[in-house]
DNA sequence: GCCGTTTTCGGCCCGACTGTTTTCAGTCG
């Protein structure tokens, strides 16, 4: 169960397509029926609509890329729970045969010759061939080849996971660092999905641009923290850092830097539809740049690409063929929230609960970031496990806040709680606290799969409640979160004038991408908070805001963009102070 | 399998690298 269990069925149908592909693949099919499975199943992943609505109303075909054929394939699941060519395939390919497609080095025709030639079917069959030299003696295969493989075989038995957004950035930020320090590098930048902001990300990608390569190369690998080096040649290098980690670097001409940051940015869906654009035209975009003929015509600067193509400057977080393109084509994409426009946060916690930094601190701190205003919002009384407030120490804390606010100029200081939704759907303190609240946030502590969607409304009727905390309660790396029909949750935020946060811990990130965007589809205003529980919690700001941006949003989408005045003005307009 | 301001058929993104080859296939991003 996800925590959208409405869109369980697409995400079900997606893993169904992606198989088929895996399987086409395999059998040696046409390459474009591969890449047409792959591209239905990415497109009903980012989908936030049910896909049986959409069927139930004829509309599948109005999708990109969902053409008859997969269409048929999609109603077909959704009528019996089957898909008869997916049940067809399961039958000519053993077992988990296709899950070693995920070593590296091995692809589907290695992995088919060794099926067919010497009966492969597992990884320890695999391994077999490889220790008794058979593998080897395959036609095009060889001795340098089955190494390869073996060394793909290791990586793939560390379960090489993806790592969250906080720590590839710590990572990539050292390294640049350090590349900074050590060579002659001009420019230097992560490409990839680290410069997307995707909330996890496989390998790291460093692009860089100097007047050495060979120099850059070598100290790259000698990076204090690499514990092996993949490969090492003039223009491209990996390394593995601690416990794993992948990282490339690349280097290219400064005449080529704006290109290939474009390139290597992605995502793959994003670049396919610009060099079509750009093959429309008469031309050929590659990592070098923009060319007429042999002629290159863009390159250097990354804008410029976008311009020669006819397309306003896309930024890296929404390069997703989400509709981006087309927008981009018509000088309409919207202007997305900046960091530098938030003003506050309204989700942070104080050593009253569970946290390990004072008031004090936590407002010495936003007042570094430039804050003007910050929302206080420790755990309520029946959060035991957080220490949460009694009544009697929420006032305490009131107190100690207008102390605080007498003495510091900035940020101001908001007197908030994180309210419980208790399991009978009732809030954790009565109302006659909660006005008293300059805001107030509400969230799911307990009871993930007890009627969390009728709670969470009924949470949102209450005049005094601004915020649902972390909507979906999911944890990336280990939770999958409540069993929560979230179009109904935002479709009563919505009505209520309720706002739907952005947590951005990096761990949560929740409301993500998708929903977000689903929800300011809806009418829905977000929220972006922290929830810090020590100083350094304030950072995580920047993942929310990458969130943000991920989903389309604009300043004036994001309440913590407003004036403490404004955000004032745009609380419910039933509350009665 | 999808798609159409050149097309309802014939295209479908581009290039590097590697290792096996003696002109190229497979894999990756």
């Amino acid at each position: 169960m996800i925590s959208d269990n409405k869109c369980v069925k697409n995400k079900e149908i997606a893993r169904i397509f992606d198989r088929i592909a895996d399987a086409l693949e395999f059998q040696g099919a046409n390459r474009f029926r591969v890449v047409a499975y792959r591209k239905a199943a990415r497109i009903l992943d980012d989908l936030t609509e049910d896909v049986s609505v959409l069927a139930q109303a004829n509309k599948l075909e109005s999708l990109p890329g969902i053409g008859h054929a997969i269409a048929t394939k999609i109603a077909e699941y959704l009528s019996t729970g089957t898909v008869k060519k997916y049940e067809e395939v399961k039958k000519e390919i053993p077992g988990t045969l296709l899950d070693l497609l995920d070593i590296q080095n091995l692809g589907p025709k290695t992995l088919a010759l060794a099926y067919k030639e010497l009966g492969v079917e597992s990884l320890k069959d695999l391994k077999q061939v490889i220790k008794t030299g058979r593998l080897e003696e395959l036609p095009q295969m060889g001795k340098q080849k089955v190494d390869n493989i073996r060394k793909g075989i290791v990586l793939y038995e560390r379960a090489h996971e993806r790592l969250s957004i906080a720590a590839a950035e710590e990572i990539a930020h050292e390294l640049i660092a350090y590349l900074k320090k050590e060579t002659r590098i001009k420019h230097i930048s992560a490409a990839g999905s680290l410069r997307r902001w995707k909330e996890t990300i496989g390998d790291i990608d460093i692009l860089a641009t100097g007047p050495n390569s060979r120099t850059i190369i070598t100290v790259f690998t000698q990076f204090p923290n690499a514990e092996r080096v993949l490969a090492a040649g003039t223009t491209k290098s990996s390394i593995l850092v601690r416990g794993g980690v992948q990282v490339d670097l690349r280097i290219v001409n400064a005449g080529s830097y704006g290109a290939a940051l474009q390139y290597f940015t992605g995502s793959k869906a994003h670049n396919i539809r610009l060099r079509n654009i750009a093959k429309s035209k008469g031309l050929k975009l590659s990592e070098y740049g923009v060319f007429r003929g042999k002629k290159q015509i863009a390159g250097r600067n990354e804008r410029d690409v976008y311009k020669i193509l006819g397309l306003i400057y896309v930024p890296p977080e929404i390069r997703e063929d989400r509709g981006e393109v087309e927008l981009a084509l018509k000088n309409k994409l919207p202007k997305l929230v900046e960091h530098r426009s938030i003003r506050g946060d309204l989700h942070m916690h104080s050593t009253y609960s569970d946290s390990e930094a004072t008031i004090a601190e936590l407002a010495t701190a936003a007042d570094a970031h430039g804050y003007e205003y910050i929302l206080i919002t420790d755990h309520s009384q029946s959060v035991t496990y957080a220490h949460g407030l009694e009544p009697k120490r929420l006032y305490a804390q009131w107190k100690e806040i207008d102390r605080l606010n007498k003495k510091l100029r900035t940020p101001h200081i908001l007197k908030g709680v994180e309210v419980d939704i208790r399991r009978d759907g009732t809030l954790d303190y009565p109302d006659a606290i909660l006005k008293e609240c300059d805001f107030v946030v509400a969230a799911i502590h307990q009871g993930f799969k007890h009627k969390v969607t009728e709670r969470m409304c009924r949470a949102m009727q209450n005049p005094y409640v601004d915020i649902i905390a972390h909507p979906t309660g999911r944890l990336i790396s280990s939770r999958e979160g409540y069993h929560i029909d979230l179009h109904r949750v935002m479709e009563v935020a919505a009505k209520t004038g309720t706002w739907l946060e952005i947590n951005a811990y990096w761990d949560r990130l929740d409301l993500n991408d998708t929903n977000a965007r689903a929800a300011h589809e809806q009418g829905v205003s977000i929220s972006i908070g922290t929830d810090a529980h020590d100083i350094k919690g304030i950072q995580w700001m920047k993942f929310g805001v990458a969130t943000a941006r991920r989903a389309w949003l604009a300043s004036k989408d994001v309440v913590n963009t407003y004036t403490l005045k404004k955000l004032r003005a745009a609380r419910k307009v039933n509350r009665k102070k």
